[in-house]
DNA sequence: CACCGTTACGGTATCCGTAAGGATT
DNA sequence: AATCCTTACGGATACCGTAACGGTG
């Protein structure tokens, strides 16, 4: 058993069984990838790979395993590369953070002038995509840490750092009936044609608990990823905007009003996914800690490497001190 | 970087930093694992082990962490070896249980004649020790589960099954003075010379616990980690005895009485221990529901596989739920 | 001087790419 | 016919053992 043999079987898992795809991938030729397939099945005794007839169509159940415990082996040599790196180069390397669109226009770009004025030589790389996306790009390795709304929680691969609550607000044109009560209520809000943030985001099921709540169904025109999106349509007038506070700018948004509507809806929290097991380096840690001040090093690094379900059930408790954007 | 160079400087670490024994242990020669180690720092770019002038003698702070990382891998290795073993030959292999002295001659017996008899073919091995190297067998991998009382807790790396409460019982010859009042009391034990367990094992820190809390001082003349050597010097009129319910055996010892102290001491609770993430075979996952059968095997191997405090929690509260024996 | 770790060298086994050959859709 | 996987073969490479060398206590 050698690591490129557990590499060209996760690879042939991510290429959808497809022995020429995961050869290409990994930079060789189709049946070297098969030799080292039939060598690992031999030396284990189990076929990993369903077949049918010469086709390979899925895992077996020991397949299953096994693919699952080399991830997580190749998930630590890539760890062990961090280390090297962090102690060799202190200040250089990457960083990839995933994230959403929201985060990355609107939370972020503070956090990040600073990190990058610190570490002008770590490349810095940002991937948007929806939760779901993101928290897999973290769990396969292809981005160091995730920054969303709740939706991290249901990866039981991923440590969840909260790191702050928001609420939303409600946008329309100026003179838009909507904005005459200084409380909008849900009956006035449901009134109307409503352009807001896809199923896909955490942000809108907690919006559409208070709806059914109530007992009432909004008429949702328009949904849309991208706050800014969101805003341009409410701005041509199709309907009013339910988005992120943080997402409205007076300044720029001079078309557009807002009004607070957080007693109509629950508080998101938005969190750090980091997967478990990984090796953050120091860059990586600070950066958390600049988005995350309640957090130190010490804190994000021992709940990383110990296994202690005290602590981070006691972040969990806390949401509520969380600062509110 | 491949599994040999991993394997080497987890040797290496395990042979107190001597190259030629590591070379030894992994079958090879010496210059071979000085080369790859040397190969292996050079490819990460760290120095993984502190040196004096030529000699090593111990680990930089990135060797710390490239050394635990890879004795993870090297035990995921493990366990996809036995996943193959699992699927290819389910009812041969090995299993090798961590233990104490008093599980292995009370409470295994009767599990182990059950298992014997269902899987002939497993080559089942006992190894005996206290409950600290017990828990670092099973980390190290040196064994598949640890059964003790209570120390096991201390290992985060270790998941923690309960199997059942036990105390304690007095015992001494027949005629002695502490045998008369139907119920002891701790003030009576401590006037006579007591015989009981070493003090690494927890049944006994539950029973100092008491005594330190009436503010007394037991004359303990003798300990044991051993139920049969306490008994034996019970015999020989060397003291009193507290030891284990279990191994009081009215038919064998009928030179000896025995007499319940449970309300004078805290219950115990046996455990077994797991090393998390790792694979445990179908018929250790049945050993384990035969020895405490309120545990399906499902919850076991999910409990293995799967991060979920809240059902590890769930354990830890219903203790008193337990059998008592 | 005994022990320990590094460097140098050469043979071997392993790996990997090319080429060709059956299977499956 | 096109795609896909396996088998066969040969060359390059990396690995490992032997031997010799420099440090250390």
């Amino acid at each position: 058993m050698n690591l490129t043999q557990l590499r060209h079987i996760d690879a042939i898992v991510k290429n959808a069984y497809n022995l020429s795809r995961a050869a290409e991938t990994l930079h060789t030729t189709q049946p070297g990838v098969s030799t080292q397939l039939r060598a690992l099945e031999d030396e284990l005794g189990v076929m990993i790979f369903e077949r049918k007839g010469k086709r390979i169509i899925g895992l077996t159940a020991a397949g299953e395993s096994i693919v699952s415990m080399s991830q997580e082996i190749l998930q630590k040599i890539r760890a062990i590369r961090a280390v090297g790196e962090e102690f060799s180069q202190e200040k250089k390397g990457t960083f990839t953070i995933a994230t959403t669109h929201t985060q990355a226009r609107y939370a972020l770009p503070a956090i990040i002038t600073r990190f990058v004025k610190r570490y002008p030589d770590v490349q810095l790389r940002i991937r948007q995509g929806h939760p779901q996306q993101i928290s897999e790009m973290v769990i396969q390795g292809d981005a160091d840490i995730a920054i969303a709304t709740e939706a991290i929680a249901s990866y039981q691969q991923l440590l969840m750092l909260p790191v702050y609550r928001w609420n939303r607000c409600l946008i329309a044109r100026s003179g838009h009936p909507v904005l005459k009560p200084r409380k909008p209520t849900l009956d006035l809000i449901a009134q109307f044609p409503i352009v807001t943030y896809d199923f896909a985001f955490a942000g809108r099921s907690a919006m559409n608990k208070s709806f059914i709540e109530a007992g009432l169904k909004p008429n949702i025109v328009l949904t849309a990823i991208d706050s800014d999106v969101i805003k341009h349509y409410v701005e041509l007038g199709l309907g009013i905007g339910v988005l992120a506070h943080m997402a409205y700018d007076e300044k720029r948004d001079k078309k557009l009003r807002c009004k607070d509507v957080s007693h109509l809806f629950d508080d998101s929290v938005t969190s750090i996914g980091i997967r478990r097991g990984s090796f953050l380096r120091g860059y990586m840690l600070e950066f958390v800690e600049m988005f995350a001040p309640h957090l130190s090093i010490g804190q994000i690094s021992s709940l990383l490497t110990k296994h202690s379900p005290e602590l981070e059930n006691e972040l969990m408790q806390k949401l509520t001190d969380l600062p509110l954007r």
